[in-house]
DNA sequence: ATGACTAATCAAATTAGA
């Protein structure tokens, strides 16, 4: 058995006490991690190291974005995908060599994309939707037992928003990110492990605005992180979870880790 | 609809997240 956790950090020099709670708790074989916002000179190896994730793949970048995958099982880094075509750190791309021989697992960080949906008025909509495009151009590709993981920066059901309504016109929740989305998962057949486990239209959020006084006294999230696996890959699940506690512990990510376990 | 927040950089205010 072997598993799997996600997770937008945040920066991860300020985070390293609720990584090391949770690695210590949870004990996943290997974390990706978003937003590390470092570059790999300053990635706290030592305290990953003193847990027993000795084996790294960090794409880092001063100030922002940066992805980084720790594992206790030895791994071999493959890809840097620029899918955001201007050398932001957005991909990481290992194989696994020890337990899950084999399997490949991409950590991605989709851009967030701005405040307005409109890709004429706002690059950076465009952005991201060139982003999921380059994406589907390569999960076309795909011809290995592989996991995509990440912040995908879309909630893309109903059930993943607190109001499916009121968010249609909110960038994460909008009809042509779904669609967009939709087709990217299409490329390859991708199934998002997440919704195997906590089916739709049970409520499935990981996030959750910092500009609420109590995130979970009205409980506004939203499914941007997800876990999604190559067709064969994905029969091989036994167990998918949502770490909803760590929202409260100490100086939070606004996202929260998700684990998926193998039966590998 | 928006924002009541938070982080990095840089050392006061800006950019960014989503």
């Amino acid at each position: 058995m072997i598993s799997i956790a996600t997770w937008n950090i945040n920066s991860v020099r300020l985070r390293m006490p609720i990584v090391e709670r949770f690695l210590v708790e949870q004990a996943p074989d290997v974390l990706c991690l978003q937003e590390i916002k470092t570059v790999a000179e300053l990635f706290p190896y030592d305290a990953f190291n003193a847990l027993g994730y000795t084996h790294h793949a960090v794409h880092g970048q001063k100030g922002y974005h940066g992805v980084a995958t720790v594992s206790r099982i030895p791994l071999n880094e493959i890809s840097r995908h620029n899918w955001q075509d201007n050398g932001e750190a957005r991909h990481v791309g290992v194989e696994l060599l020890g337990p899950g021989k084999g399997m490949v697992l991409e950590n991605v960080y989709v851009p967030a994309g701005g405040d307005e949906p409109d890709r004429t008025i706002n690059p950076k909509f465009g952005q991201k939707l060139d982003f999921l495009e380059r994406m589907t151009r390569w999960a076309e590709t795909v011809d290995r037992p592989t996991m995509i993981v990440g912040d995908f920066n879309i909630a893309p059901l109903e059930s993943d928003v607190w109001n499916h309504k009121q968010l249609l016109k909110v960038v994460s929740h909008t009809p042509v990110e779904v669609e967009t989305l939709e087709r990217f998962k299409d490329a390859h057949g991708w199934i998002d492990v997440g919704r195997e486990h906590i089916r739709d239209p049970q409520r499935y959020y990981s996030w959750w605005s910092y500009r609420s006084k109590d995130w979970k006294e009205n409980d506004r999230g939203r499914r941007l992180d997800h876990m999604w696996a190559s067709p064969e890959l994905a029969k091989q699940v036994t167990g998918h979870s949502v770490h909803e506690a760590c929202r409260d512990w100490e100086k939070p990510s606004d996202h929260v880790p998700l684990v998926t376990e193998f039966d590998l």
